[in-house]
DNA sequence: GTCTTAATTTGTACTCGGTATAAAATTGTG
DNA sequence: CACAATTTTATACCGAGTACAAATTAAGAC
């Protein structure tokens, strides 16, 4: 069977121009509707108190319609992650004659001084992360989302020295950094939670260094330091 | 990887005094042969590709019966892993005047000199670790795993330096540590595969030496470094 | 040995996350 | 309107894990 102009024209436009037509607005809505549901029934009973049934007769919408968005439930409440990975490619390519770690370090305190998202420790935040503190399942994919930016900034780290793409070391250093991230968020966590007030990030900074310390004498003698 | 008699005595007297009657001889008896059917049918059709009921089936037993000894699928592959953490502890319970991390780069040094199960890169563990990699609830599992491994070897830091239980100091020191043994295990299995001969162990070592050294450059100031 | 009691095992039925598939509804286009 | 492409839906299924009561089995007393 042959196939004509326009079946060949459509399938040839769809990967890049997007037409922004009924179709495509409607779909936005309908995923931005789910998740916004979502979110507000997880932080009201807790992830594992509904289910995706429960979601999708929220949102009027079928559980299929639901996995067709997100493809696991956990998705439905870790949304916009992959922004990180962006900001530490960003501040990579524009190192200049710094060294990557020293780079890195850099783009913290600038995060921590504009008072970024991935610093701010509202109540807003400290709810997102009592949920998820209560989830083993949320709790899980966090685990996993910290280990695809461990690899990730690993290559990175070894692309921007322009060494080869699995060196031991550019992974070794990409794990004391999100280690050290994870232990000094969490740390901040449980400061804004013992005392009511918002925390300031001196301490959250100065743990954070520690892990700098930490990576750059790991990367002592080599391209990463 | 066979245990001590001095391991297994332990960890039996440890609840109370168990009698050893017909009773307790055929649970064991019962959880070995699930166990070990069970590690047969994942490393020859992999984790996945086998369910439950199939470990049940082959073992002429219950699904419940499983489920009764092993509350997660996973575990039917992942048993004994306290072994760790009783090693950690008695590294830092006899630390002597050394300082909690070099205490522990100490019991490092000595597992690799033994040949000790947890460094030793058969073929056999090798095998082991492509099934894990080869699925995705057994990655979870891992990392799981680590998460607790950090944790309590963070408390027992803090608790041998006379620090509060949560001290990030301790938090951090830990999880750099755990990461550093990650990347190094991580790699050697890679050099394993990689190579087919057995991998000598210097490489593992240095990469390991290097998280240590990020650990104590961390730990300044610290009673861990 | 038998009887009683406590522990273990089993069958059954269920929940929930997730997938497969095909039918139905909706939208874009001529 | 008609037709093609896309999206949504209904339905049926799979596998992990749980609840619960019935059935089996060993321990101990007589």
């Amino acid at each position: 069977m042959p196939e004509t102009d326009r079946q060949r024209e459509g399938r040839q436009r769809a990967p890049s121009a997007k037409p922004d037509g009924l179709r495509e607005r409607k779909k936005r809505e309908t995923r931005q509707l789910i998740s916004n549901i979502a979110t507000k029934l997880f932080t009201e009973r807790g992830f594992e108190h509904v289910t995706v049934d429960d979601v999708a007769a929220a949102a009027n919408v079928s559980k299929m319609t639901v996995f067709n968005y997100f493809p696991r439930k956990e998705d439905l409440f870790f949304d916009r992650s992959d922004d990180v990975q962006q900001l530490l490619r960003d501040a990579l390519d524009s190192r200049g004659r710094r060294s990557p770690v020293a780079a890195l370090r850099a783009l913290a305190h600038e995060l921590v001084e504009q008072r970024h998202g991935f610093v701010k420790m509202t109540p807003g935040i400290a709810g997102f992360w009592k949920v998820v503190a209560d989830s083993p399942a949320l709790r899980a994919r966090t685990r996993e989302i910290s280990e695809e930016l461990e690899r990730d900034l690993g290559r990175m780290l070894a692309a921007s020295a322009g060494a080869p793409e699995g060196d031991p070391i550019a992974r070794l250093v990409a794990a004391l950094l999100v280690g050290a991230w994870r232990v000094a968020f969490r740390d901040a966590l449980h400061r804004q939670r013992s005392a009511r007030a918002a925390i300031s990030p001196e301490v959250f900074l100065e743990l954070l260094d520690h892990g700098f310390t930490a990576a750059s004498a790991a990367a002592r003698g080599s391209p990463y330091a």
